[in-house]
DNA sequence: ATGCCGGCTCAGC
DNA sequence: GGCTGAGCCGGCA
């Protein structure tokens, strides 16, 4: 994937204020030429010693993907005051408006 | 170059 | 809303 989108995903990321959450496909839409997938990849080939906030990205379903890192993922929302419903999702309000 | 495997999504049921 | 199947496309061996 091209340097510049991923700067562009690592800011939109960064941009993300705690105790809000956006989605993989909102990101992938604001970018020029990132898919949804390509913003997951991106993700999980985070850098080492990166800070940006990646639990704050969750699937259009407003559910934590399933991957490694989901319970901590959780966590770390539920920290930050991110509430999850009986079935596991976000309120759609949480979501980090465009 | 090729093939396989994903931190996804969307349209249909 | 939940389940399924099919596109999609970047990383990595």
């Amino acid at each position: 994937m091209r340097a510049e989108i991923l700067e562009q995903i690592y800011t939109i990321v960064a941009s993300v204020p705690a105790g809000r959450v956006t989605t993989y496909g909102r990101i992938a839409r604001m970018t020029e030429g990132a898919s949804a997938r390509s913003v997951g990849t991106a993700m999980r080939t985070l850098p080492a010693g990166h800070q940006l906030p990646w639990h704050r990205v969750i699937g259009a379903s407003r559910r934590l993907a399933d991957h490694g890192g989901a319970g901590r993922q959780r966590e770390k929302l539920q920290a930050e005051g991110v509430v999850f419903d009986a079935t596991g999702r976000v309120p759609a309000q949480r979501l980090w408006p465009d």
